[in-house]
DNA sequence: TAGCAGTATGTCATATTAGACATACGCCAC
DNA sequence: GTGGCGTATGTCTAATATGACATACTGCTA
């Protein structure tokens, strides 16, 4: 919802809040959701090419294996931070990251 | 430090711990921190180019002047996912984002 | 010099994300 | 079918990031 139609209907007395912002996903965190959803996939691609078991890349990040497969789920409850850390932990190069990053363009 | 030497001192008793973890920055976290640094740069480029200020930025953000002044700064309390919104929401694409990445590459 | 706009830095309570655990699912071999 | 291996999902407490606020620093210009 464009800025100047919430304050508009806020001034009419209703109140715009979190429901509408929910339906109507601002296109910000749709790229957002995209990115992440981009990175997951990247997680899960280049752990499976290094032939890792989710188990194992956990120990490697110090993690468990139900928190490696919520970030290869994208899931809500995982930040970009800890997907980049996977990411730059199964050896992703910052070009690896970019190409994935560019794809969510698309999405 | 790597991990096979990291394995000989524990198995020669050492305790390879967090304090040897500090003093010698592993390869992975010092990218981690490139990655952020690059990030950081973007979005004051960015927002200048737009001619924001730190307020106007944070209020489309619903965050604080002071959160944005320390999202510049790279500072330690602020999260990726807070920076990649602050990229979007200042406009930047997929490819703004990637191109920055890969800047800090070189770094 | 004083005042102002923009930025920086420290702190706090609250909110969000963390690892860990239990447990369920799917698949394949025995 | 039973067991094992890898993955998925839900739920805890602890750790970390959050916005907000106060306040300090930086030009700049009147």
């Amino acid at each position: 919802m464009k800025a100047d139609k919430k304050a508009r209907l806020e001034r009419a007395g209703w109140r715009v809040g979190d429901a509408a912002d929910f339906l109507e996903l601002s296109a910000e965190e749709r790229r957002f959701v995209d990115l992440k959803l981009a990175l997951a996939t990247g997680v899960r691609q280049l752990r499976e090419r290094r032939g890792l078991t989710q188990a194992a890349l956990a120990k490697h990040l110090r993690s468990s294996q139900s928190r490696v497969a919520k970030i290869e789920a994208a899931d809500a409850s995982v930040s970009l931070d800890l997907m980049m850390r996977s990411l730059l932990s199964i050896g992703a190069t910052a070009g690896d990251i970019a190409k994935l990053i560019r794809k969510s363009e698309a999405a």
